[in-house]
DNA sequence: CGGCTTACG
DNA sequence: CGTAG
DNA sequence: GCCG
């Protein structure tokens, strides 16, 4: 039957997170920012550098250093961990050592006691899925279970599960009793799912009910579809284009592989019709979609699609390009633009403290780089570089990796980071201009080459009552400087979209740039026809008096939208 | 046959 | 119309 | 192109 059953009980109160209170939403009404964003909770973590690599150390340290989490429940705001020098004012210790003679050796044992002592493991996954994990399965020496469990910093809801299915074997996150573990390597992979896929089902309408992986086992047949997808864009057929998303969202996440046997099953999904089942019978028994072929060998389809990945060319001025003038290749691209002749002109005009525009003649130059690939590695060498230059206008900005990265692609066609500040009571200044200071300095440095957009916080709009927007933008092109450790390696010109969020657009920002784009639409859809809500760039609003319901976590988004949570590597509903 | 995410530049 | 997820 |  359907599988959108449950009667939600968190309609009447607009949102099933609140910790406390018997009217959330008279409260919230007074002042909602403060009431609902609590503010900052600190874990300071000491990590023991016995038994680690100095390699491996360094990439624990970067690990912990300001990084936003998100809070369970029952405490409200960012968590952010602290590293910290000393054990004795740690929360959490961290060590790679298992053996107790040999970490008596180190910590004091009472100490230890009072605290609660993890394997790296705890840090990486942690981090790799946004909130802090329970820490009776990550517990280091095996007399400081108990102690390491009752002294795990986020006691929510978490722990109860934990022990609720302790006799189930639980192949989660990592075995505690694991050594010698290649830890560095399991920072790289994408994070398991944390979230309860059983809850999910591929038979949903709405993308952001099911589960969606990366890869699925029908995924040929996607990439077939998508080529019919891509064309139908191409030609200006918006609403075909957006069916062929929408049935490709429900493959993505249909787990059986598509035969003669399951055909009939797959019929029944949502937006599968008979264009679709046509086009499938001819996969099955081809291998392939006659119409895909055909679009794929011809000229228009192949200049067209060039034609659209230069930035700031869309189908409609890409099918101008191709009909009106008659171009062809890129190269006719390049005469046409005159690319060489408007890059002097730039030069002479350009403001040495101001990144110059992106104009399709820089898109143009930089659209062999652009479109090349980018390894997690890099993604993360981009993030380290932004917080580091973030750190020395103040402290106290957390940033977390969105985008493809965060729904663990092994490699992102561009890096996106959500930027938000750890003190809820400055955060709004501190993020405001944010977007135009960070990247002027970052230009002075030479890792801005261009500035595509800026958009700021908007003045507040004189029809609705005191709505500001909250988020400010920044798409960028960076160039990392030279890589130390290998200068010779080459430096790639790479798209980089900085998002500040206001902290009460926070954990809504996060999850919309967390994609995927099929996801986030699904989740306005959702909001919209079934919660009478609206989900903007600014977060979650009651469509009747545009009271907004403020997320203080990635999980409250969801608990306010009354759906299950899903974990980023299940929301990969685009091909 | 209307609707299909939403906003900014 | 182009950008973003 | 598919759903309600």
């Amino acid at each position: 039957m359907s599988p959108l059953k449950r009667n939600d009980p968190s309609f009447t109160y607009s949102s099933g997170s609140e910790a406390e209170g018997s009217s959330p939403s008279r409260k919230r009404a007074r002042n909602d920012v403060d009431e609902s964003f609590r503010g900052v909770q600190n874990i300071k973590v000491f990590i023991v550098t016995s038994k680690l690599g100095n390699d491996e150390f360094v990439a624990l340290e970067k690990l912990a250093q300001s990084r936003a989490l998100s809070t369970g429940a029952q405490r409200k705001g960012l968590t952010v961990l602290k590293l910290c020098n000393s054990p004795e004012a740690a929360d959490m210790i961290v060590t790679n050592i298992r053996m107790r003679k040999r970490f008596e050796r180190t910590i004091d044992w009472k100490l230890a006691k009072g605290k609660a002592v993890v394997t790296p493991e705890w840090l990486i996954d942690s981090v790799n899925l946004g909130t802090p994990q329970a820490c009776e399965a990550y517990a280091a020496i095996q007399d400081l279970h108990e102690t390491t469990e009752e002294n795990c910093p986020e006691p929510c809801e978490k722990c109860e599960n934990a022990i609720d299915s302790d006799n189930e074997p639980h192949d989660g996150p990592l075995s505690p009793t694991t050594t010698e573990v290649d830890w560095v390597s399991h920072e790289l992979e994408a994070a398991p799912p944390k979230c309860d896929i059983s809850k999910l089902s591929y038979l949903s309408n709405y993308c952001c009910q099911r589960p969606s992986p990366l890869k699925c086992p029908n995924q040929e047949l996607v990439e077939q579809l998508a080529v019919i997808m891509r064309f139908r864009d191409l030609e200006g057929e918006a609403m075909q284009m957006l069916a062929y998303e929408k049935t490709i969202a429900t493959i993505k996440a249909f787990p059986k592989k598509i035969t003669e046997d399951t055909l009939e099953e797959f019929s029944k999904l949502p937006y599968v019709g008979q264009k679709t089942m046509t086009k499938t019978r001819e996969f099955l028994s081809l291998g392939h979609i006659l119409e895909t072929k055909t679009i794929l060998a011809s000229e228009r389809y192949e200049s067209l699609s060039l034609f659209t990945q230069v930035f700031g060319i869309g189908a409609s001025v890409a099918r101008q390009l191709y009909d009106v003038h008659g171009l062809r290749t890129i190269e006719q691209l390049h005469l046409f633009y005159d690319v060489d002749a408007i890059v002097d002109k730039d030069e002479d005009v350009a403001d040495p403290d101001e990144p110059p525009e992106f104009r399709i003649p820089h898109a143009l130059r930089l659209m062999d780089e652009l479109n090349l690939k980018i390894p997690r590695s890099e993604v993360e060498s981009i993030r380290d570089l932004v917080m580091s230059e973030l750190e020395k206008i103040e402290p106290g900005y957390v940033g977390i990796l969105v985008g493809g990265y965060r729904r663990g692609k092994q490699e992102s066609n561009d890096v996106d980071i959500v930027i938000g500040h750890s003190d809820p009571s400055t955060a709004k200044a501190k993020i405001t201009g944010l977007s135009k200071k960070l990247t002027r300095r970052l230009y002075k440095k030479g890792v801005v080459t261009n500035v595509m957009h800026l958009s700021s916080f908007r003045a507040p709009n004189a029809m609705r009552t005191a709505h500001w927007d909250s988020l400010e933008k920044a798409l960028t092109v960076f160039i990392l400087p030279p890589n130390l450790k290998n200068p010779k390696a080459p430096r790639v010109h790479r798209r980089v979209d900085l998002i500040f969020a206001a902290p009460q657009s926070f954990w809504t920002a996060v999850v919309g740039w967390s994609g995927s784009k099929m996801f986030q639409r699904d989740l306005r859809r959702w909001a919209k026809d079934k919660k009478m809500l609206k989900f903007d760039s600014t977060g979650i609003t009651h469509r009747w008096d545009s009271k907004q319901i403020v997320a203080s976590s990635e999980e409250d988004v969801f608990r306010i939208l009354g759906l299950e949570y899903v974990s980023p590597e299940w929301r990969n509903a685009d091909l």
